[in-house]
DNA sequence: CTAGCTCAGTTGGTTAGAGCAGCTGACTCT
DNA sequence: AGAGTCAGCTGCTCTAACCAACTGAGCTAG
């Protein structure tokens, strides 16, 4: 019956056509809308807001969420955690999440990626050489690379979800273990996938980014939990 | 502060290490436990609920969840929706998401299915056959095929991913598009695709994979919306 | 006249207490 | 011994009140 009144409220959205943003009718105006108490409209709420569909921002109202990958990622790392601290490989089964993707993709982008995304790469890769010269690389300076690499492929909803696995990846990375990387070996692949992929060289592109996740996956499993 | 309830209940099955099926404190103990009042209680639980975190039982307990991908397909079904509606090609998206994932996957797959999984495979494209001559293939035929397919990887993870992906896709087509796909060109796709895993031949598996989204996508942009 | 402050009104956040509804298991009656 | 019943847990919904964040109109001081 909770569940009847989040499909209504998913209806008011998706019958008005709103756009991420549009505002939706307050809480008092919610209950008469649907008949039902405050409590239970704002517990639906809360479980719309839990999956990124509804925004809600106190003494402000309530609006049309970004439909962002942000709940998946919150699922996937809690999953992820809960996973690790139970003796399972979760956080080897979400790298090779992401390698299988990753390798998938990389084929299809050699060759496609425009000069401005390149050049931009280009400057990401030289900045994370920087990085590793004054002692590791920044997590932020990978998304980057991966970001940009992505963007080519226009798929704004394909470039979410593998900014959402890399997300979840590296904060459970975070939390849970110490891994150090030699900054050095991770340049150098980097550059190696930049450049295979400016050749057009989709399999050497291929073995570059295998590459690059094996490396990952080595430290990983050599470095001991914290 | 609703947030903060969230991250202490998510703290206790962590820290229990609880398993999924766990049960929960009950409504009245988790008050006391972490001091709110019931409502804010209930609504912490309905947004893990949200999020798979939690499952809730009437009269039962409250219970670890399955961690399953649910609450994703759920979230991608209704962004697919809601773009659908606002003039988005995200059903479009959301195809090019699983092409894009599956081409990848499918060389890795070519002569490493057991055979076990081969034989189902063959039951399942000749249970296909027989349904196309009745008239058409069963979504869940197709959705069985995929999913045997990927057990190959040994991945729960990117298992249940690409499972919900397909859900999500399956779920927006039925609602939105009235699409009439050729059975005889979807039974005929399909045995290609497992003759090729079958043969250990990659670039032709991916070929085939290929094919059989290129078919789908086509019938997609030829039908009206309903 | 304008810049800044104040305060009232609106919106979501939280609490409290009461009663309803589904499920389980032990107790009772046949 | 078996089936029906009921007491007790559980979560579900409602009402009513007050707290907290934000907005915007109006006031005050410069």
């Amino acid at each position: 019956m909770a569940r009847d009144i989040q499909e209504r409220i998913k209806r008011l959205i998706i019958d008005g056509r709103l756009p991420s943003g549009a505002s939706l009718p307050t809480e008092p105006e919610l209950m008469e809308l649907l008949g039902v108490s405050r409590n239970s409209v704002r517990e639906a709420l809360k479980a719309l807001q839990a999956m990124g569909i509804v925004e809600i921002r106190h003494g402000f109202g309530t609006y049309v969420g970004p439909m962002s990958m942000a709940p998946m990622i919150e699922g996937l790392t809690f999953r992820t955690v809960a996973g690790h601290y139970r003796g399972e490989d979760s956080l080897l089964q979400l790298l090779e999440l992401r390698e299988a993707v990753e390798t998938g993709l990389i084929a299809r982008l050699a060759g496609r990626v425009p000069a401005a995304d390149l050049a931009e790469l280009d400057a990401t890769v030289a900045r994370m050489r920087t990085e590793a010269a004054a002692g590791g690389v920044q997590a932020e300076t990978d998304r980057a690379f991966h970001a940009t690499l992505h963007r080519g492929l226009e798929n704004l909803l394909l470039s979410e979800v593998l900014e959402a696995f890399w997300d979840a990846f590296h904060r459970v990375r975070t939390d849970l273990v110490a891994v150090h990387a030699d900054p050095e070996t991770t340049v150098r692949q980097h550059e190696e996938i930049l450049a295979a992929v400016r050749d057009g060289d989709g399999p050497r592109a291929e073995r570059a980014v295998r590459d690059h996740f094996d490396n990952i996956r080595h430290r990983l499993r050599s470095s001991g939990e914290r």
